[in-house]
DNA sequence: CTGTTAGCGCTTTCAT
DNA sequence: ATGAAAGCGCTAACAG
């Protein structure tokens, strides 16, 4: 209703004191009588005073805001990932900047440029594909923290937060180890990315660390796509020995390999224990039962969430140190998950 | 890097002008010479200088912050309701705060009054369960436009936007129709609620429409859940000329018809056509093949983004207007949707 | 076309 | 324990 705001002159003025003695009174000094307090308290109640947060970062030449962009927020994934996020920096008394990029690096400038206008005080990024380390430059070089997650930026000076993609795929041959399986097969993907060394590298050392040799022959190559999948089962029903069980490279490998078994008369889950990281990349197709790996994305989010944190309240961002290692999680979705091996068909 | 960013009178002082000539330079304003203009641009990308957004609104007493709060991030639904006002937002020039209530009335009501704090221009709520008049009152009365979305708050004299069930249930009877459906059911829900009459009358009104006569018997009560999809198809299956497809009152619903069909040998979307309207309950698990009718969610985003625009620039908000009616679309989820009459079993 | 002046609402010495 | 005064970075009359 009121043209302006009412502020803090008004209730000072309506108190019969100074300014001041209101501005410490929200700030809840001691320095100040309890009669006074009380009476300017009551008459913020009054008057509806409210603290002008923008008013004081000026004054102050810092925030309580930090931003947030995200590649995709209609991916579940993503969502839940900012979600918590949310908790964190709501828990610490901040307020968010939230905005999607939608994978598109000129939309992600622009918003994060306006964030910058905006004062944030730390900016949390999960990067839109082809982002550059010269897009996130200028911010860093302000000394404003960054933090990146879920994906990495080549050159990028920045803290990151990645999926331990290491520990994931040995989480995941140990599962399926545990459930009796010993003839487990890793498929998908060529060994021209490091995604996909890290995960080979766990299978291999999950395997050596419970003395079962490995038949290299059950390191099936494919597009590490749906249509790879069911080229990987193709491959497999060749074999005179069969695995029980594979892990797959992605989700979308994973898919593929239901895909195949199914036309191969298996039913996976029942006939052929699958695991896949989750990548996902189809989180919005429907989800065939499957045992995945993946990061707890609201963890994730909130670890990162304490690290831009930690470095605001530091002062200055250590640029250098990059965080990895994220735990991960077996967890099952909806439907058939791995059986016990006897249980199988 | 530096202790004070470079401000407007670092510029100023840089190029030999006034800080007023930067600032319209800054605001693109056509009074300044063209030669002044460029070395003040000039000076702006050397020095790195960022613009101040908050000591302008401090000075203009507005802002160009729009806050979002949103029930359940987690839920697909409201993630895409999210990024469509994202979209809206973003491109008239604003930032969002979006934070993410958890269905917690008393975390929705930090979050208001943060962000009130922070200076938002508009608030667009989608209310957590419970959220009273009380809730968003303060703010309304303060003068800042507010918008609620997808769910009603009784009592609360501000915009809102709902879908709408009358068109939805229609859309979909009609769908079904020009399908070659002649006996359709209306499955799950009692007469108890706004939202389950509203539906009927859709579905009666289509048929009406359509000069197909109603068969009572076709409505068929059952509690809104799974489980009352399951009873419904049970007593569908007594029925001596049974129905070739429904209308079912939500997805849940939906799902337990699928359920019940199966279980009597019907292949759902083959050998009996469903809709269900897409309350997004289950989104989490997994999509069973279906047709479902359903607000498209980015584009409610969208409408109520524009709405919350409108009403900051129309400088004052008018707090009767009830506006409802969100356009209603039938889609098809992955999987079988409804065919052909002719095609079924 | 450009400079001067006076704040926006708050915090923060520095006095008192 | 409280007040006076200065100033954060910007805009908005109003002069010139």
């Amino acid at each position: 209703m009121n043209k302006t705001r009412t502020s803090i002159v008004d209730i000072a003025h309506a108190a019969g004191v100074s300014k001041s003695t209101v501005s410490l009174v929200l700030q809840g000094s001691p320095l100040v009588n309890e009669k006074t307090r009380e009476k300017v308290n009551a008459l913020i109640g009054d008057l509806g005073y409210v603290y002008n947060r923008g008013a004081a970062n000026l004054r102050q030449s810092r925030s309580k805001i930090i931003g947030i962009v995200v590649n995709d927020l209609t991916n579940s994934f993503f969502a839940e990932l900012a979600v918590g996020m949310d908790m964190m920096v709501q828990s610490a008394g901040y307020v968010q900047f939230l905005a999607h990029s939608g994978e598109s690096v000129d939309r992600q400038r622009e918003v994060i440029s306006s964030m910058r206008e905006n004062g944030i005080a730390g900016l949390i990024l999960s990067p839109a594909r082809g982002t550059e380390a010269s897009d996130i430059k200028p911010l860093a070089d302000s000394g404003i923290p960054v933090v990146l997650v879920v994906r990495n930026v080549p050159g990028a000076k920045v803290s990151t937060l990645l999926s331990d993609n290491y520990a994931g795929a040995k989480a995941a041959i140990r599962h399926l180890i545990s459930l009796g399986h010993r003839r487990i097969a890793f498929m998908g993907g060529f060994a021209d990315t490091a995604v996909f060394g890290e995960r080979l590298r766990g299978y291999r050392d999950a395997l050596a660390e419970a003395n079962i040799p490995i038949n290299e022959k059950f390191v099936i190559h494919s597009a590490p796509s749906r249509a790879g999948g069911v080229a990987a089962v193709e491959r497999m029903m060749d074999f005179a020995e069969r695995p029980t069980s594979a892990l797959c490279l992605n989700d979308a490998v994973a898919f593929g390999v239901c895909d195949g078994l199914r036309s191969n008369n298996i039913e996976p889950g029942k006939g052929f224990g699958i695991v896949g990281f989750d990548d996902v990349i189809e989180a919005k197709t429907a989800v065939p039962a499957l045992t995945t790996v993946s990061v707890d994305p609201q963890g994730m989010g909130q670890r990162a969430a304490q690290l831009v944190l930690k470095q605001i309240n530091a002062g200055q961002t250590d640029p250098e140190s990059i965080v990895t290692s994220v735990r991960l999680v077996v967890r099952q979705s909806c439907g058939a998950p791995v059986k016990q091996l006897e249980e199988l068909a």
